[in-house]
DNA sequence: GATGAATGAGGATTCATTCAT
DNA sequence: CATGAATGAATCCTCATTCAT
């Protein structure tokens, strides 16, 4: 039984324990229930965005969304679902972006290819309002269920393949999990480095150091 | 000084920090007062840990110290101002250690050295209640008074001088930068591996993985 | 500079600093809505009348408009504005009486007309609860705020009308100076009047007696 | 019976049933004590009238008179009863200054006599924290026991006498209801031009205006 | 489906008063 | 006598959720 098998395990009796459901109610079929599920999370990602997470009441977000507070309880069981939703949806065009790079990479040398991933991910993370990736630190509720929440989950296997193709320039043994904390690190790292306002270092001064710290904790 | 000074000092104090204060309200004199204190943040700490940030409010706050509402406002102006306290105490209490630590591998070579700093800072944090830590993540308000509520601040200068002391074995450029991403990639990682339950790898792996990683950076 | 000058600079710094909104929050569009509001400010004057401002409180308010607490905050930010929006309404439809009177009385002699004046004054403090004028005592907070709260101005500019009509019988050089002497003498002894139960003093009498005062500061 | 009786009667009932003391719980003997009482009064009334009504607590008398919140509940009941004692205090000089006043010109003429009275009446008033008089009104509970509260009741007699002596130039027939009409018409003027800041007449030109006004009345 | 008025449990905070030291 | 730590009922206000229209 692996730890991911536990851990899915665990969440799932949590969820059973405390009853909650986070998902959506109802799939909307007619154009203009899409309309108002969209007009929803963008609402929710506008009042995180501009007015902070604490400001997040249902109220503000039907209000932001120009519906009635009663339609956000159509499509959404309550407010941490539509949290959820957000943030799936984000993370899901985020991860989409990140695996169209790596595989039109898979030819470049490996420091080269590091490069353009780390631009590519700083630009990805900057462009899909990365405070809504850090939003999970203030729900803990949420964090039990974060099957589809984090972007790493949608493009690790991409990464491994990445790492595989570049094999004969890497060195650690255990790829898998070496992969892991590069991907910790360098996102963490982004997120430092997005949440200085001013940054003390220039973005390309930044990308070469994400780069090099990963060619070389995998080269030697 | 006419009563019109008077009340601009006043209000201008109050208005500062943009109308929150988050320091302590009296000092205890008589003993019995000091354990209330310690009571009220012994207290915040273990609602915390045991059933979660969402669950500390003031009430439980006091009924789980076992004294009265009122007496959480003798010592503190608000909730928040406790969970600094706690905060800043956890922080005190860790730092010390690190120092101490560091203080006595001045003259051990750079792995061996690390490899027990490493060991240190995973049972610190373990001992001193790491989510404490990361509380802070759950409450932005109090992320704009960071001086004393993060371990590095303590630490980073006696780390500084540990690294100087083992300059010969290091090649990085700008010491205080690398300093400082070592630090908060080993405490993210320390981190995560804490918040892992169980952890897919053992803790001398782990220690073993973090020394390796801040050695290669520093030397090549 | 007086004590009296500081006190009342220092109380208009306090409430714009303290940025107390005392508005309405929302216009009722449903007529059930129509029908809250009206069941909160009038709870408050029945509160207040019967049981007096010390126990005008939100839940109280509440309870006794047969609402829940929450939706006193619907249409007020907060109590003082329930209070607010009770005296403005109260004065509002004094105010009217009173200019309705006054108009029909301009071309009557001034003896007369004040003695008539002075009935429905009378009468109009008595039925508009007029302990409700006296509440602003009570409320230093809103005493800041009296553009609307109180008779005289509304019905300021009617009231020199009529004596402006009457300015043959009249001696006085500086009317509206004097009208405004006479507005606030006429008014407090109503007060006094109405609050002294039982009076010792018949209505007829009292209504002599303001006549005669008016009239004789008036004509010499 | 007079009104006077039946106020009392009414104010003891009222006292019955709420069952409230607001007298001194001891009289100090020791002259520490003494100096403690005075103490206590002597912040209460700073308090008012640098920080407001709504900032007297028990708490911040105690701070401001340098003792313990404690020995508050050594010489008074409970809260109002030092606020009750503080106008007691305050009106009693007052009344002092008015009588001896009255006195001195017990021989003079009617108007002249008046105009320095009222002269001799607003500096008291504002040496005495008119403020402090005012206050009775944010105050419910304490204007049931109003027998030593209000400056007219310690200074009526005197009043009377004094018009008695001028009789002669007196056309009013029920004097004392006429004395009753111009103490509560003439006090209540000066709390007004008192509270204006600025003022929009000159102090001069205000007392001729009080004494023309109590002359014309008395004199036809 | 959509609306928005209504709800009320629950949270942070205050302050007059007490009582052990 | 004096102290000041402790108290807790009471207060104002919030906000996720429901439901009649």
């Amino acid at each position: 039984m692996s730890s991911a098998t536990q851990f899915l395990g665990k969440a799932m009796k949590d969820e059973t324990s405390s009853g909650v459901n986070v998902d959506r109610r109802k799939r909307p079929k007619q154009p203009r229930a899409v309309g108002t599920v969209e007009a929803i999370t963008e609402a929710a990602k506008q009042i995180i965005l501009k007015e902070g997470y604490k400001n997040l009441t249902t109220n503000r977000i039907a209000e932001v969304a120009g519906v009635g507070v009663g339609s956000l309880y159509q499509y959404f069981p309550n407010k941490q679902a539509i949290i959820k939703a957000l943030i799936e949806e984000t993370v899901f065009r985020a991860a989409g972006k990140v695996r169209t790079c790596l595989r039109m990479l898979m030819e470049v040398p490996l420091e080269p290819a590091l490069h353009q991933i780390m631009t590519m991910l700083l630009a990805t993370y900057r462009e899909n309002d990365f405070i809504l990736f850090r939003i999970l630190d203030q729900i803990p509720e949420l964090k039990e269920f974060p099957q589809n929440l984090s972007v790493e989950i949608h493009t690790h296997s991409t990464n491994l393949a990445f790492l595989e193709q570049h094999q004969a320039e890497i060195v650690v043994s255990d790829l898998p999990t070496s992969l892991m904390l590069i991907e910790r690190t360098t996102i963490h790292k982004i997120e430092c480095f997005l949440a200085q306002d001013p940054p003390n270092i220039t973005e390309g001064q930044f990308i070469d150091e994400l780069t090099q710290m990963a060619v070389k904790y995998l080269t030697r």
